[in-house]
DNA sequence: ATGCCTTGCGAAACCGGTTTCGTCAAGCAC
DNA sequence: GTGCTTGACGAAACCGGTTTCGCAAGGCAT
């Protein structure tokens, strides 16, 4: 009659008791047997792995946690005022942690700061009570004060991109730098000469400088000699993008391309061009980063570097698991790239001189 | 020389016992201190009170769970599958959580799903494995596998949104047919007499029944008919939105004024006016639902009803943290209101009478 | 047969809290 | 002064796991 059902009639749940009982051993010996240990035959290691299975026995995280001091969760952050990046991308992000992390049976543990001294006030709160055993790292600035703090703690961390001193960081990175690499190269093989970009301003953050690194770097693979002038910076906003756009133009440059930093920036652009007149795709070509979805719904849909979050969250909290499994930082270092994701936003220059102009000239 | 830090000079958190130890009492008398047992004299539980700010000493979730069966978690299931309409909001709604969350020092634990059916899984396994102590259950709809599911576990939960069976469910609800409502009675005064609905096909949704039949209340309470020729129904996305006003335009029924029942229609609907030459706000009026970013980057903004996610998501917190304290679910029912954000899509209808067409009749 | 090493498990301590129970001293009525 | 109640706290059990330690049984060499 001893069944696993309370005096309230609400079915309970299996402890590790009641599974040592139903294999006729102690508990001592099923924890060792699910944990892996050496030191259990492996006939008993297989009856404690059916007695689980028939009793639906799983352990208790928070209960391990009281003696291992992890509890199997991962840490996430989000700072509010970085508004407009980070939020088309949230759920899938998202789902790429929780995916990875309830495959191997962790958790996420959610929350939001409001600025960056609320950030690391966060960050000290959720240590000292251990709600999580350690933390990816969204948006990653050169220079962060969130490493330092989780360097000072002794708190497992991932960056999701790159910071200034790697002493001790694992990561997972987007080579945000080879797709603006690329997008020159691509922009040069269909005949381009004056490329521009916009950037943003703020390089504290570590893509934006890549970006612009790459930049260069394909200016350089591809010979064309760097005018700083073609080189526009602002905020990362939509109108950031337009301002951008109608500067190049009112400069009168003979920029035949735009490449811009993200895809914000770059649907900017795209609306002052039309306002102007200009047909995008073929009087000028425009190519963002980002791969988000307003860039898509565009008419022609932007050209564009696109980013799978989902799989950045998916490694990210692999990454993160191996970290606070005590693999070292140097080990759990990966990148990937943005493929391209193409739109109609980019063609050959339009013809001012003889070269593409001569009739039948299309050997 | 006994300080709290080890051998490795790393700090170590201030347990229980280091407090007791602190104020010269047992650590059981810390512990009803702190909780707030009558059996403690003013003066021990200010000792206390003292001595774990200075040492701040803060208890373990995980370590109190393991007796009172309470992590201190409120749990957060995200369906994927339901993509366009959750999603702008995700972050702010967050936040809200979050927010509220962490001022009464409980925490988030957030999970994905990829469809109804992974979705119940996944409670159960959180339930199972005692990760969160209740569910905040996001678009509700009108009868609920969650629901049911959370029902019989005798596992707490609260419902944005409402459900048809309201038996032992607590809800934060925004009244989305009283704007519907709210939006026919605003026309009208305008001068609108044929105003069509663009609404959700699927009312398995009680969001969508219920803007649905606001918007018959609304024409109830000024008066108007019921057409039912200008009730136009379609899924949720931008193009449905499109295709609803190409029919409703092609059936020339002499709608002057369309509501939405949300913004991704609405823009939709916008869109394809534009596409046949309507200036929208004086050839046609639209109103949406949402408050989306994407509503007030249009040109003009949408006018729309925008609800407030951070709030929604603050309230849904502290009524699950209150259900879970025992606090009878009828006594947890709240709502609320969308307000009306002012944009540039709606104005007195066109003039094909004589009426606003007779020069100098603006008295 | 003896001694030694290995294997496999039980017993018990332990993690950091909560809660029950018992007890001692003070206060009060008589 | 005695008996009873009350207030305030300590001791210890308890929650559900993990980990250490010790020991018995068996195998092997001698």
């Amino acid at each position: 009659m001893a069944t696993n059902v309370s005096k309230t009639g609400k079915a309970r749940r299996a402890t590790i008791q009641d599974l040592a009982r139903a294999v006729g051993v102690s508990k001592g010996t099923v924890s060792r047997a699910l944990n892996g240990y050496a030191d259990i035959s492996p006939e008993t290691r297989e009856r404690v792995a059916d007695a689980a299975r028939r009793l639906d026995y799983a352990p208790l995280a928070y209960a391990q946690a009281i003696r291992t001091g992890q509890s199997r969760a991962l840490g996430l952050v989000l700072q509010m005022e970085q508004h407009d990046a980070q939020r088309p991308f949230l759920a899938e992000f998202l789902r790429g942690i929780s995916r990875a992390a309830s495959a191997r049976n962790w958790t996420l543990t959610l929350a939001t700061a409001e600025g960056e001294a609320d950030g690391l006030e966060t960050y000290k709160r959720l240590i000292r009570e251990r709600k999580a055993d350690g933390f990816i790292l969204p948006r990653t600035q050169r220079r962060d004060p969130r490493v330092e703090l989780l360097r000072a703690e002794g708190c497992p961390f991932v960056l999701f991109g790159r910071t200034d001193d790697p002493d001790g960081c694992a990561w997972f990175d987007i080579r945000g730098g080879r797709a603006m690499q690329d997008a020159v190269a691509r922009l040069h093989a269909m005949g381009h000469r004056r490329i521009a970009f916009i950037g943003g301003a703020d390089e504290t953050y570590f893509y934006a400088s890549k970006r612009l690194d790459g930049y260069r770097a394909g200016l350089a693979d591809t010979g064309l000699p760097v005018d700083e002038a073609l080189i526009l910076r602002g905020r990362m906003s939509v109108a950031d993008g337009a301002a951008a756009l109608d500067a190049l133009v009112a400069g009168d440059l003979g920029a035949t391309a735009v490449i811009c930093a993200t895809d914000a920036l770059a649907i900017g652009a795209v609306r002052a061009a039309r306002a102007r007149g200009l047909t995008v795709g073929r009087d000028l070509s425009v190519i963002g980063y980002d791969g988000s979805r307003e860039g898509q719904t565009l008419d022609p849909p932007l050209t564009t570097y696109a980013v799978d979050q989902t799989n950045a969250g998916g490694r990210l909290a692999e990454l993160l698991i191996a970290r606070i499994g005590g693999a070292a930082p140097e080990t759990l270092r990966e990148t990937a790239d943005a493929v391209l994701c193409a739109g109609g936003t980019i063609g050959p220059p339009p013809s001012p001189d003889t070269e593409q102009t001569i009739p039948g000239r299309d050997s």
